[in-house]
DNA sequence: CTGAAAGCGCTAACAC
DNA sequence: GTGTTAGCGCTTTCAG
């Protein structure tokens, strides 16, 4: 008897069913919402359901269902970051709307992190995945390919996605900028990034940057990528190190907001002023920027329509409707007064 | 036959069993490396498992040892705050370690909308859930407790916590800045926050402010609550706010150091210098804080160590292992030079 | 070191 | 509108 009740101190189904008067079956319906039952049968249910404390159990009915469960895993690089905080945001919610969980990861841009966080993941029966980053291992495509859920890779546009991919056109946004750059007339160019070691989306935005400047026969005159992670004081020290290296730079390209800021901060700390004697552009419109004297030149980005469009697409393509494949996430070039 | 077949595509324990020629228990303990099996037996099964794609069911696994899943429910005010974000990253990283996967959750601040998270998230029978914020409802309390789970309480001190809590005490910050704001000459003192609608701990240091200002017979000049999220523009604009009803203040506490550096750069913007027109205090270090010309002073909390502080706490409890119930976790007011 | 039997709490499928 | 039967894939328990 007692060695029978060892987890029997939560309450089931069976119970409430009991205390009903029904049995299981309608007090499944009655929980689920199905239909089949009277209005009668609906308020004794939810009576007894309210009178023992009954939580449902959503192992034991995703077990029982034989089918995914409503996990939605959510992998990007890092959580503690403004961009991916909100990208995160507005993908829970959308996604606590439609009535799914999500499940996160932090790759930190290493494809074989991701990798162990997939086979993880995985066990849990997700009704789908969201990823981020560059590339994925080949494991990685093999396992969610045999596990045949839904898969939306965000953050970069991608022509040939696994199988969804909502994203900007980092290349593009790269390219679009020096030209504009070029256009104000400058002609010894810098850039400043981070994340050396495992580089993102940020160096898809400097090729672009390079490809255009070369385009019209111009080099780029210097780099600095430091092995750090980006942020504001990244940006400050970046543009010391490229500075003492290369002196005569009249603009820098940074990899993001954060580490722009941080440059013009450099800057104006050695009396250089901007965009006079040094031209500066970032990516990301971060918020910080609106609190400069100056407009920061930027590309403007919309990491929350991004998260909203992710998640919608995986939920329509899990409910099997129909889904654009390819989805970017447009962006734009705001002039500022920086460069 | 057809009929069967519906969900037989994905390999399962027994397929696996059948193929390395031991029963289904055999791989079982294999797979969870539990003892009980030779090396040669283990070397046949990973073989099969590598062979078929295997990958384990966790809901399956979950369902049939009858107890709680490795799942950890989180809940944040925003998943997009860089506080946070910190938060998450370092409570994630560290139940990862343990083999935890985080489950998340955004209660903006609204005890209701933890109640709908926590109803939620406990069908999912987690090991344990990491909760923050003040409030939780009554039906919340209940029902964590009719689980019996263990809950950590994050983000504030607390010193009668459900079961553990972790975190900054809100209301000494605010009381030893306004001792040394007072000790610093100042009279004519202003606070400028935000979140009016749902408050957080700003709130809280808010009182601590209010109290030792009291206790030395001054009362706060004036203050600026905004119906708005904190950030480095509402600083800007709640200074503005608040310089505009009130001329002659000579120092601002603000919620938090993003609002401080917004409100910095109001001040200089008007032609204000710092310290020297109006002094600024913040609070949680904020990175941002670190490129600036003048060095905020603020009370320097280490989020990170708040959340795997939390995370290795709950592990222990699920673990049985002996805990504290009331965790501290330090800060330090950081004199700078803008006050 | 290995295996057989029973059962976890729920839902699908089919009766009534 | 409601109940019955079977079974999801794994682990626990107990027997060898």
């Amino acid at each position: 008897m007692a060695a029978k009740n060892k987890n029997r101190s939560k309450v089931n189904l069976s119970e409430v069913a009991k205390a009903a008067g029904v049995s299981k079956m309608t007090a499944s319906r009655v929980l689920r919402n199905a239909s089949g039952f009277s209005d009668e049968t609906r308020d004794k249910v939810l009576e007894q359901v309210e009178r023992l404390g009954y939580v449902p159990n959503r192992i034991a009915a995703t077990f029982g269902s034989e089918q995914t469960s409503t996990i939605i895993g959510v992998c990007v690089p890092h959580l503690s970051s403004s961009l991916f905080g909100a990208v995160l945001d507005s993908t829970n919610g959308a996604l606590a709307k439609f009535g799914y969980q999500t499940m996160i990861g932090a790759h930190e841009n290493s494809p074989e992190t991701e990798e162990m966080w997939v086979k993880n993941i995985l066990s849990w029966r997700p009704a789908g995945l969201i990823l981020s980053g560059h590339t994925h291992t080949r494991t990685t495509r093999e396992l969610i390919k045999s596990q045949g859920i839904p898969v939306v890779e965000i953050w970069n546009l991608n022509t040939s996605p696994i199988d969804i991919s909502v994203g900007f056109n980092h290349f593009d946004c790269g390219h679009e900028m020096a030209l504009y750059i070029l256009g104000q007339g400058h002609q010894r160019i810098g850039y400043v990034g981070a994340d050396s070691a495992a580089p993102g989306m940020g160096a898809l935005r400097r090729k672009g940057f390079v490809a255009a400047l070369k385009s019209s026969s111009t080099d780029l005159a210097a780099q600095e990528i430091l092995n750090d992670r980006s942020g504001f004081y990244a940006g400050f020290y970046g543009t010391e190190n490229i500075l003492n290296r290369v002196g005569d730079l009249d603009a820098i390209y940074f990899q993001d907001d954060a580490m722009a800021i941080g440059g013009i901060f450099y800057c104006q700390s050695q009396g250089m002023s901007v965009p006079e004697d040094i031209g500066i552009a970032g990516w990301g419109s971060m918020e910080a920027a609106s609190v400069l004297p100056q407009r920061l030149t930027t590309t403007v980005v919309s990491t929350q329509a991004l998260g909203k469009t992710a998640a919608e697409a995986l939920i329509s393509r899990v409910r099997g409707e129909p889904v654009n494949d390819v989805i970017i996430t447009p962006t734009r070039l705001a002039p500022g007064n920086t460069i």
